[in-house]
DNA sequence: AAAAAATACCTTGACAGCCGAGGTATATCG
DNA sequence: CGATATACCTCGGCTGTCAAGGTATTTTTT
């Protein structure tokens, strides 16, 4: 596993989450969006992505919808929850405060 | 696992990299001193640092001895590698790429 | 002096998130 | 017609973390 896998691990379910909180969406275009966010550094894998959509479901932190396109592939929208809500500023409190704890420990 | 051991995962290593970048140190007091210089928020536990530390050896980024002490607990110090100072290096320019896109991702 | 806490080391097995590899199906473009 | 893009999904392996357990010595408290 890459140096990145596991520094970008633990996120996955915070960015997915502030993603949805610009809007309803869909795997493909969640996983698009963020690679757009990052400029490219950044795409979920999409086994990560999935079982992640699978792990936020089961603990109510977001729901899902089939769309209704007559065209094209068929396509499941994610909402958040208000649990969601909590736990998106939750997690970004955590990454602040751990994000400078790092900083401490490796600042040289 | 709390939402803090997934985000810390990954940067055990280089925080005991920066740690023996100050000079040699043994397992007990770079914890101690991880726990000091982040205030009380992160000290390793004993099981992670320690498997850390076998797998920073065994890929060649860090090297032990035995202290000579007279008294007390005897113990093992461990000082950094030029390539484990290369891989700090690397990692903390790692850091400060992987943080800015996870700020980017998940500021709101 | 006995008990407790601190110092100091270590191993084993379970757990959970990430991802490679594989699969299905439709639409578009050359 | 074949390739690429869109869009979904599952299974199983890998790896870092940690709870729980262990040993041994020294210092502090009762």
């Amino acid at each position: 596993m890459s140096l990145t896998s596991d520094i970008i691990r633990g996120h996955t379910e915070t960015i997915i989450l502030a993603q949805l909180l610009d809007g309803d969406s869909y795997g493909y275009n969640i996983s698009k969006a963020i690679k757009s966010k990052s400029e490219g550094a950044y795409e979920p894998k999409e086994a990560t992505l999935y079982t992640a959509f699978r792990r936020l479901e089961q603990n109510g932190l977001i729901r899902s919808y089939w769309g209704d396109e007559d065209t094209g592939a068929r396509r499941r929208y994610y909402s958040v929850t208000e649990e969601g809500r909590r736990l998106f500023d939750e997690n970004k409190n955590e990454w602040l405060r751990v994000r400078s704890i790092i900083d401490k420990l490796i600042e040289k």
